[in-house]
DNA sequence: TTAGGGTTAG
């Protein structure tokens, strides 16, 4: 005898393969419910969507919104939620404004939850100023933010450079008492401070999450770690590291990978070597980053071959080598002056479908400059579509120290125009290196747009 | 749906 299966018993299963990232069981389930009489519900195709948008993409999320219409089922706010919450983790952030403003047209009203992914999308977007209106908008909305959203205001506001913004928002919330702080939200002030250079809020911020009752966890001694170690606090930054361990806190590769990387950019590369010992006693394996890293101590020590086949290695390890492997490899071949071969690795770079190569191209350009190929990285330059401050103030630089002034005062000048900005002690090498020269209307060019 | 580690200039 065969057994209807219930509604309630179906998405129960389904939701768990979901959950197992078995998709095709998942569909097999409603099939065979199908059969037996049972038919999906608004609960079945929600878990589908999700699923499929998470692990899969958003395209295959759409499918099964239109097989829900399809099967006359009217999709709800948790069905936009999910497709919302695809497009933000596939960073397709114009078709989540799209997909928010698609919920007013089919009459169903977003939630908190569509707010706070709305507002996370304005920021990366890099439009703080939007998210600001919607996160003012939900009183008029008759919505309350919740902890999430705060701490998407907080998070995200730092990340545009919002720092006044975030902290005069946590402390006004705090005031009004309509939000309280968890240990998350200090993670996200302290490092966004850290990041910005507001120490002293930052420790601040340290000390009002101790006495609010919480203990730091191994992201607050991580970003507080990462920070000593920028700002040229080594030893602090090695007690950070010590007093994580006593704490139990060095349980996965961050804590590790940050340290050793900290010694091998200070040139202590055997230290380096040795903590990465220690993680694999402590029976912590590696993940790319940790790789990543190692390919770096490699090319610093000009070890190219043997960082050529930890990158076979990392392929047979199961992983994929991705921009910062390979950026990271280019950088050694140009170290140890193997220029043919890095130009070669650039080109290979190029067919493997980045965003981006910029950094790729920058470092090529510096190194290049820095065997006095200069020429060749002039050529490279002008053929860049993209180019940040880094590339400007890498070539001017050293057209400078080649004593090439007029040259770096075009690009200078290009850089200047395009509203961007070089290091000020550069643009000073370049002025005063036209007036060396006698080149005093090109001088008066760069100076005029120095202010 | 929100936080931490890796590459390039000075």
């Amino acid at each position: 005898m065969v057994c209807k299966l219930s509604t309630k018993l179906m998405n129960i299963c389904v939701a768990s393969f979901c959950k197992l990232q078995q998709l095709e069981k998942a569909e097999s389930i409603i099939i065979d419910a199908i059969r037996l009489g049972t038919l999906p519900d608004v609960v079945t195709y929600n878990t589908l969507v999700s699923a499929y948008c998470h692990f899969v993409d958003l395209d295959s999320g759409y499918l099964i919104l239109n097989r829900m219409k399809e099967a006359k089922i009217h999709p709800n706010v948790i069905t936009y939620n999910s497709l919302l919450s695809g497009a933000s983790k596939h960073s397709l952030h114009s078709k989540c404004i799209e997909l928010f403003n698609e919920m007013g047209t089919m009459g169903i009203q977003p939630d908190v939850w569509s707010y706070n992914i709305l507002i996370q999308c304005y920021f990366r977007l890099g439009k703080p100023e939007e998210a600001n209106m919607i996160f003012h908008s939900f009183k008029s909305q008759n919505l309350s933010p919740c902890s999430t959203t705060f701490n998407t205001m907080f998070n995200g506001f730092f990340k545009t450079g919002y720092t006044h913004h975030a902290l005069s928002l946590f402390r006004s919330s705090q005031r009004n008492g309509i939000f309280t702080p968890e240990l998350l939200t200090y993670n996200i002030l302290i490092n966004g401070l850290c990041k910005s250079g507001w120490i002293r809020a930052a420790r601040m911020i340290l000390k009002e999450l101790k006495e609010s009752g919480f203990k730091p966890n191994a992201i607050t001694y991580t970003t507080i770690m990462k920070h000593c170690f920028k700002s040229r606090k080594f030893q602090e930054g090695i007690e950070v590291f010590n007093e994580m361990k006593n704490n139990g806190y060095t349980y996965d590769a961050f804590s590790y990978s940050t340290l050793s990387s900290a010694f091998a950019k200070k040139g202590r590369l055997e230290e380096a070597y040795r903590i990465f010992k220690l993680m694999t006693e402590k029976g912590i394996e590696k993940d790319l980053v940790s790789y990543n890293i190692l390919v770096n101590m490699y090319c610093i020590e000009g070890k190219i071959d043997k960082a050529n086949d930890l990158l076979s290695e990392i392929q047979e390890f199961g992983l994929q080598c991705d921009q910062y492997t390979h950026t990271t490899f280019l950088d050694g071949l140009c170290r140890s002056g193997e220029i043919d071969r890095a130009l070669d690795y650039l080109k290979y770079m190029d067919t493997l479908g980045f965003d981006s190569n910029l950094v790729a191209y920058n470092c090529m350009v510096d190194r290049l400059c820095k065997v006095g190929c200069s020429n060749d990285a002039l050529r490279i330059f002008e053929r860049m579509e993209v180019k940040d401050c880094i590339t400007y103030t890498s070539m001017v630089h050293n057209l400078c120290k080649e004593r090439k002034f007029l040259t770096a005062s075009k690009v200078l000048l290009a850089c200047l125009n395009r509203g961007m900005k070089v290091l000020r002690g550069t643009q000073r090498v370049v002025v005063k290196g036209l007036h060396s020269l006698g080149l005093y209307s090109e001088a008066r060019k760069v100076q005029y747009l120095f202010h």
